[in-house]
DNA sequence: ATGGTGATTGTTTAT
DNA sequence: ATAAACAATCACCAT
């Protein structure tokens, strides 16, 4: 019913779907080469800089899904040491799951993701007090960690471990 | 002994 | 918006 063209866009949307095919872009490799370039700077671009209290990013639908299915897959599989082989096989299972069946693990991971928002909040503005190396740093703003709070005690979610509601979404349409 | 690597896909982040 | 990197895991090989 409503499929007109309303963007523009459409015509790109396969580049922005897959911009590369490439499943290793060199090398996706958890380690960096322990030289002067940081992880994140393929220029001279001095701005990124490693952070001892960087949250780490809160693990994806498939990285959901693929905890669950290591123990299965190891239940199955109790012999096999390689992590690329878990990988494979996740990753081809996953894409045999469809959206519904993909739904509590992105439930898991919107979840997870919403919390790491939650840390990034307090680790920007750590950043941000430390993180000027722009000019001046005379002056500054001296706002610090004593005033993040902001709006803590309000919601307090301390029950979120094996809650299996969320399933009042039914559409058998698809 | 230590740690980097390999492989998956999704998100996250920086430019 | 795009491109690149990183998130876990575990045994093994190289230094």
């Amino acid at each position: 019913m409503k499929n007109a063209k309303g963007k523009g866009t459409l015509k790109n949307i396969k580049e922005t779907l897959k911009p590369v095919d490439d499943r290793k872009v060199g090398k996706r490799k958890a380690s960096y080469k322990p030289d002067k370039s940081s992880a994140r700077k393929p220029e001279k671009e001095k701005k990124a800089k490693k952070d001892p209290n960087k949250p780490k990013r809160p693990p994806s639908a498939f990285f959901v899904f693929l905890e669950e299915f290591r123990k299965t897959f190891k239940a199955d599989n109790p012999g096999v040491k390689a992590v690329s082989a878990v990988a494979k096989a996740g990753g081809e299972k996953w894409k045999s799951l469809t959206a519904a069946e993909k739904a509590p693990y992105e439930a898991k991971a919107a979840k997870r993701k919403a919390e790491y928002e939650k840390l990034m909040n307090a680790y920007n503005k750590k950043q941000q007090s430390s993180a000027d190396d722009e000019s001046d740093k005379s002056k500054s703003e001296v706002n610090d960690e004593d005033d993040e709070a902001s709006g803590e005690e309000d919601h307090h979610d301390d029950d979120d471990d094996d809650e299996d509601d969320e399933e009042d979404d039914d559409e058998d349409d698809e």
